[in-house]
DNA sequence: ACGCACATGTAAGCAGTTACATGATTTG
DNA sequence: CAAATCATGTAACTGCTTACATGTGCGT
């Protein structure tokens, strides 16, 4: 029957927003869920068109002329679910960061290997990065959609720019430190290694980050 | 045909190190990929198989008097396929992270859902953190399995550690900026939150953050 | 008039999850 | 000696992705 996934509740949020295309919710999924909740587009009209079939969501056609369209919004049942939902346990975060694998079997492979894998990263955080503060900077001109919304948004910018700063420095300084290696085998790293794991103390790092 | 998944390889770099049991890899698998490639353990029986299947691993069955088990180690192919893949473009780092969806919507929920939402985030990333930094500390006594190994993985420990403490700082926040709401309405909130959005500069946090 | 991006989906396949099954070993 | 837990899987389902399909409007 009617088993609800994550992604539906996604979409039942932004119809609680305000009526949209099936077409324009697969677009916004970027903007909206993206670095939160990964789906593909294709995903979205099935699971639109499911809401719709138990009645948490209406969708009606528009013949204006060019292509049909389907038009959803919220019902008052959609609403309900999804204040229901809210109140609800949530699932733990989950993060699939193959370049981390990959850096973690780095001695199986080569120092270039390892080395062209670590730049990427630093130029998908550098891209991402600017995606996210240029959000963010739509909200300081008051120009972004559901700007109202601003008290709520600003806490997942927040984590959101933190997050992705945290991997921009984080393969900076992985770059540096195997900028220093020879090769990917443990001859003459392990104390400098061991000094570093030292370092990582969550207490101390987190009297320094918490501000 | 034989399509390989990263899950595939996360497995053949385990088998590199030295063989396993299949139970012994599903039961590892936390304290190797749940931070970075989380999944069920029922799929590790399923995956070793195929990779025996393929001639990538090699299947030892063991009659050892109490209930049969099969020992998989890695062969030749398998060291191959395993340092090929090691210089093919990474995917993308993908996060699932509901709570910051929920905190997204909000303003259709009630301040004290979304605060229990935000303490369970805390109380996890808790747990987490003192996860990770019981493996530190293996390293740090020199009893690590793989120990050899501490200079490729303290580049893991690294981005970990700070992940994990950015998810502390950040609930942290969250939690104290909601204590000073009434409800979860833009009311009166607006000016706070522009603010904050003001102070989240990407630029400024990484100098702070890149020590 | 042609090509390309926009707009709107459908279909098939599969990786991964949930749930179950079952013998062996330890523990209270 | 009963119950729990360890050890070792199998079976069935399903959400999601990849790939495809097709009409429409616009720029050149």
């Amino acid at each position: 029957m009617a088993r609800l996934t994550t992604t539906s509740y996604a979409i039942l949020a932004q119809l609680a927003l305000k009526p949209w295309s099936a077409y324009e919710l697969a677009e916004q999924r970027v903007r909206y869920f993206q670095y939160m909740w990964p789906r593909a587009e294709s995903g979205i009209y099935r699971e639109v068109k499911r809401l719709a079939a138990i009645g948490l969501a209406a969708g009606e056609k528009e013949e204006s002329g060019s292509r049909p369209r389907t038009v959803y919004s919220i019902t008052p049942e959609g609403l309900a679910a999804l204040r229901e939902w809210l109140g609800s346990p949530v699932t733990r975060i989950a993060m699939e960061f193959e370049a981390l694998l990959r850096v973690f079997m780095a001695p199986f492979g080569t120092k270039e290997q390892l080395m062209a894998v670590v730049e990427q990263v630093k130029a998908e955080a550098d891209e991402m990065v600017e995606f996210a503060d240029g959000i963010r900077h739509e909200y300081l001109r008051g120009a972004a959609p559901f700007q109202q919304h601003v008290h709520a948004r600003v806490l997942t910018v927040d984590f959101l720019i933190h997050f992705l700063v945290t991997i921009q420095v984080w393969a900076e300084r992985a770059i540096s430190e195997i900028d220093t290696w020879d090769d990917t085998s443990p001859e003459g790293k392990v104390d400098r290694a061991t000094g570093r794991m030292k370092s990582l103390d969550p207490r101390a790092l987190r009297e320094r980050l918490g501000s």
